[in-house]
RNA sequence: GGUGUCGUAGCCAAGUGGUAAGGCAGAGGUCUGCAAAACCUCUAUGCGGCAGUUCAAAUCUGCCCGACACCUCCA
């Protein structure tokens, strides 16, 4: 498999320091709110990751974090009159009522940053013994970005350019606490009526991008495979954990970097400010959690998206053709069968096209047209296909949709009797070509939320 | 100013040298008592524009036009 590495900036077979073990690290929400549709886009990008890599035999340890401490959760939590962890928890909790709503799968670790404060300590102190770090007058950790002779190697950015072309670096109210504007806090002395922790610097809270060093280490050790976000993470964040991780490590950070782009609104990025902010939440009361999920199915992770209503309701019909395919599947299956062994080849075709999509840095678009190549397959070819041909096929159109997290939502509960009843009722009125009745029954099967269908097999039943 | 990305049909979007995937929407047709679903056919002589390289360009090069992002809040 090749994936675009942001720190070469090109396509790059992946190859994982432990042979079919893949340690992934991904960049999780500061919990201070509902989780935004530009926040889904990572989480359902890199789920699909994981999937893939899971599905072709691989063991993956997958880590994404909780930031459950920062100013905004500060500030949120004076504004309701409450403390940080209570806000942090809430939040964290709609977190994860949205990602089992998009069908996204629990990381191996879900690792809280105050949870980790030892560990965060324990890489400031690395950080200072080696002279990458100073202590300020207030108590304040910074370190010594320009120390760091890797500096900029991910963003591809010159620190001289940086410092000269940012005004708001001169004039930040940490300036005159820094020895260089480039400097950055590994460890924040604390300010009156804000949560903190005991340290050997005073008391204080970790600075934002030490938290992901610091779990990182703790939990997939100092090199990993993957580190991935959204691209605007690039700079400073991932930079800035470069820095860290390499100078208290001594060694690699992450050998690959995944960056995913940005998900916009009427191309314009999203910003509560612009009003054009919608969350998770209420998109999903709308369209429904799939529409979303299959919506950052639909372009590139590496190209930008831009979200409009009139999509999410084009993904919704297109999730309707895969479910009608799988029904149609499932039907078949039911009634027997044929004798042609055709759709099993298909199958194999569609499994081929599908993984060397995948294979092409995780091209989803083009996996989900072989999906679509082979919906048309089924479709035509399962009344004739033999019972082997159609486990075969049900197989791998479950296990391709799979992978990229769709069409999960099976229906396993029994036809009710009642239903079934008036079904054979309607059946015997056709044949006695009392459509009167039959599409009196009809009727009243959709009311009672069934759809009857008729097929050369017989009776259809899906519920609506 | 520095660093990048993008421009393909009504909409979305893949394709990075060999003659334009796929989805949504639309039109016509087949099947059906009617319907639904499905299937078939049609919908870009052309990939922002202009030059150039090449037997061959959406794809490479140059210039231009347009859109967007990052440059210490950010997925």
């Amino acid at each position: 498999m090749k994936i675009f590495n942001t720190m070469t900036r090109c396509k790059q077979d992946l190859v994982p320091i432990e042979e079919g073990v893949y340690r992934i690290y991904v960049c999780g929400p500061t919990v201070y709110n509902f989780i935004h549709i530009g926040n889904a886009r990572p989480v359902v990008v890199f789920d699909v990751l994981r999937r893939y890599l899971e599905y072709r035999g691989n063991r993956v340890l997958f880590v994404s974090n909780i930031t459950d401490i920062d100013d905004k959760l500060i500030q949120k939590a004076i504004a309701e009159g409450t403390s940080m962890q209570e806000v942090a928890r809430r939040y964290e909790a709609e977190y994860f009522t949205d990602l089992d709503g998009l069908g996204v799968e629990r990381a191996t670790v879900h690792p809280r940053a105050t949870e980790h404060i030892d560990e965060i300590l324990s890489i400031v102190a690395d950080i200072l013994e080696k002279g990458y770090g100073y202590i300020a007058e207030n108590g304040d950790v910074y370190f010594r970005a320009k120390k760091f002779e890797g500096y900029g190697k991910l963003s591809h950015l010159v620190l001289e350019d940086l410092v000269s072309g940012n005004r708001d670096l001169k004039s930040s109210l940490a300036e005159d606490l820094k020895e260089d504007p480039a400097d950055f806090a590994v460890w924040k002395a604390a300010k009156p009526g804000e949560p903190y922790w005991e340290s050997p610097y005073g008391n204080g809270r970790p600075g934002w991008h030490i938290e992901c060093s610091a779990m990182a280490r703790k939990h997939l050790g100092k090199t990993i495979d993957i580190h991935a976000g959204g691209e605007d993470l690039i700079f400073p964040h991932h930079e800035n954990e470069i820095a860290q991780s390499e100078c208290a490590n001594g060694c690699t950070f992450s050998n690959y970097w995944m960056h995913n782009a940005f998900l916009n609104i009427d191309s314009h990025k999203m910003s509560k400010s612009a009003g054009n902010f919608f969350t998770v939440r209420e998109i999903s009361a709308v369209y429904g959690y799939e529409a979303i999920r299959y919506f950052m199915l639909t372009g590139h992770y590496r190209s930008p998206l831009n979200y409009t209503a009139e999509l999410l309701e084009a993904c919704k019909a297109a999730l309707e053709r895969l479910y009608t395919c799988r029904a149609n599947l499932a039907f078949a299956v039911q009634n027997g069968g044929g004798a042609s062994e055709i759709l099993a080849q298909k199958a194999a075709v569609a499994k081929s096209k599908f993984c060397l999509a995948m294979d092409d840095d995780l091209n989803t678009v083009e996996a989900l047209a072989a999906i679509f190549d082979f919906v048309r397959d089924v479709n035509t070819l399962c009344a004739d296909a033999s019972p082997a041909a159609l486990e075969i096929a049900a197989t791998v159109f479950d296990e391709l949709t799979g992978v990229l997290g769709i069409v999960q939502h099976r229906e396993t509960s029994e036809t009710p009797a009642d239903v079934l009843a008036l079904v054979e009722e309607r059946t015997a009125a056709k044949a006695a070509k009392n459509w009167a009745r039959a599409d009196e029954i009809r009727a009243e099967l959709a009311e009672k939320g069934f759809a009857v269908e008729d097929t050369a097999q017989g009776p259809k039943i899906s519920r609506k």
